[in-house]
DNA sequence: TAGACTAGTCCGCTATACCGGAATATATCC
DNA sequence: GGATATATTCCGGTATAGCGGACTAGTCTA
């Protein structure tokens, strides 16, 4: 409250203060977010370089985690990853938002009408991520995994996700370097802008996929209470099918987004479980 | 290491050692642990007495772990509840664990061909859990909710769950109370491990709920690499369905999990993504 | 054989995290 | 309004967590 800079964005996975020292609790959830980025099992010594600690202090985090269950050997090489005891806190907090409550349907209900693959996204602090996610038919590998995190600038959702809020916040939560597309091209940010206030008003926004070059992403808005926009819900689309059935797939997305709004603000916040469990 | 008890199972939630300072990560997680239990926002103060903590360190750990991200604010009255960073580590871990990976078209067939509710059911320590659920048509309460633990002998998975342990493994890890039924009756331990054998002979195990007086639960065990139990597949239903359609419902879920248990071992441990992967 | 790099253990110093307890609010009930 | 319980903040002392750095050992490669 009195500190000169509160960061509650999730992962710096570096810290930047460097003097002194560190907090074991800071480093131990370092350690947790190193993984999650990799996605694989990592050596202490390599988690100590990653997260630059030292490597004493490494060690003995990793050692506490594991003996918590927070993380867990992956293999006989001494490779470690996150444990269970993650996964269980994940789906308490997954159960108390409303939105990931509510939405298995709807992804269920757009994949079938659609036959492509749906997605519910969310920011993860200054990063978009796929916090759910129904597969099509189709085979073809999907442009990101659940959980990874990707510059908000790279998707449809994105337009989406940050336009609640006002230019300049926009450009001071996405870090420059965000705005180069994996084409190497930097996308301008005045274009960037002009695009999100245009996803605003039209309540959707689609455009073919920056990530590949055979897919078009659908994205409309999941509304809590009053204009923030929570979440998105998104339809991935070879680009032949997106061109086919555009305004179908468009209508089906956008109603199903709202009706998942309209299911949010008819259940008030989240206090109506807290009331109604025994 | 060189402690004297080293305990490896979850939540405690009150530290039993007592003397000497605790330290503030085990603290953090008991913490993180106490709102996972309760399902709902805690104030500090509450919190702290949950844990049995010095107030001032709770609430030392409750702001540290709020400029985090680890926790978040639930209201304005200065509750906090689990934040959206545990749910992508969470994620993170379903995504390496073949079993939660592979399992929901399961889950969505089982529940498509019986029109019941389907569960993947895991161990959390020394409880059972429902890790993912596919609700049936039916409107009623589910016994237990999606993550929740419930002590081992109240369930018909729970039989199976243990049953790559031995008799003594079985009596050493399911703690002497959670024998006590919910209806207050305590169920003979001899009973129990007779039915774990009859359970891991048979390949299935069904009963009667026991947490409630109209449902039959039906679980069928799911295997990896040689015997070990690692997790079950399960269908709630309501005791007439269950006994009239008995046979078909156990030969789909057997069936289910006898196709699960396959998948995970054509795809070797969780090498196959390490090395895959980009 | 030596040198360079990766992996992991051990140990002593000291800044500080955790604790206890006092002080201060804020609600609830007579 | 006084009394009681709940809820939160503040502060100083001390056990110790985190750190730096030394040490061992394995693996390249030159």
């Amino acid at each position: 409250m009195g500190k000169p800079s509160e960061s509650r964005a999730p992962a710096p996975v570096v810290d930047i203060a460097g003097r002194g020292r560190m907090r074991g609790l800071d480093r131990a959830f370092d350690i947790l977010d190193v993984l999650r980025e990799r996605r694989q099992p990592m050596r202490p010594y390599e988690i100590a370089t990653r997260i630059g600690a030292p490597k004493s202090t490494a060690y003995e985090l990793v050692n506490l985690l594991l003996a918590a269950g927070v993380l867990e050997y992956a293999d006989k090489e001494g490779r470690v990853f996150l444990g269970r005891r993650l996964y269980f806190l994940g789906l308490a907090y997954q159960q108390r938002l409303d939105v990931t409550r509510e939405c298995r349907t709807y992804l269920d209900h757009l994949s079938e009408v659609t036959r492509e693959t749906s997605q519910l996204c969310l920011l993860d602090g200054d990063k978009y991520t796929v916090a759910m996610m129904h597969e099509g038919r189709r085979p073809f590998r999907i442009s990101s995994d659940l959980g990874e995190r990707v510059p908000i600038p790279w998707t449809a959702s994105g337009r989406l996700l940050v336009s609640h809020m006002s230019d300049d916040e926009v450009c001071d939560m996405i870090p420059a370097e965000d705005f180069v597309l994996p084409s190497g091209a930097r996308l301008p940010t005045e274009t960037f802008l002009a695009e999100v206030r245009g996803a605003r008003e039209a309540g959707f926004f689609s455009f073919d996929s920056l990530a590949d070059n055979f897919t078009h992403c659908f994205a409309a808005p999941v509304h809590q209470d009053g204009g923030t926009c929570v979440a998105t819900l998104c339809l991935i689309a070879p680009r032949e099918d997106a061109a086919r059935n555009y305004e179908r797939y468009r209508q089906a997305l956008v109603h199903a987004a709202a009706e998942l709004s309209d299911k949010l603000r008819s259940s008030p916040g989240g206090l109506a479980r807290a009331g109604l469990v025994s």
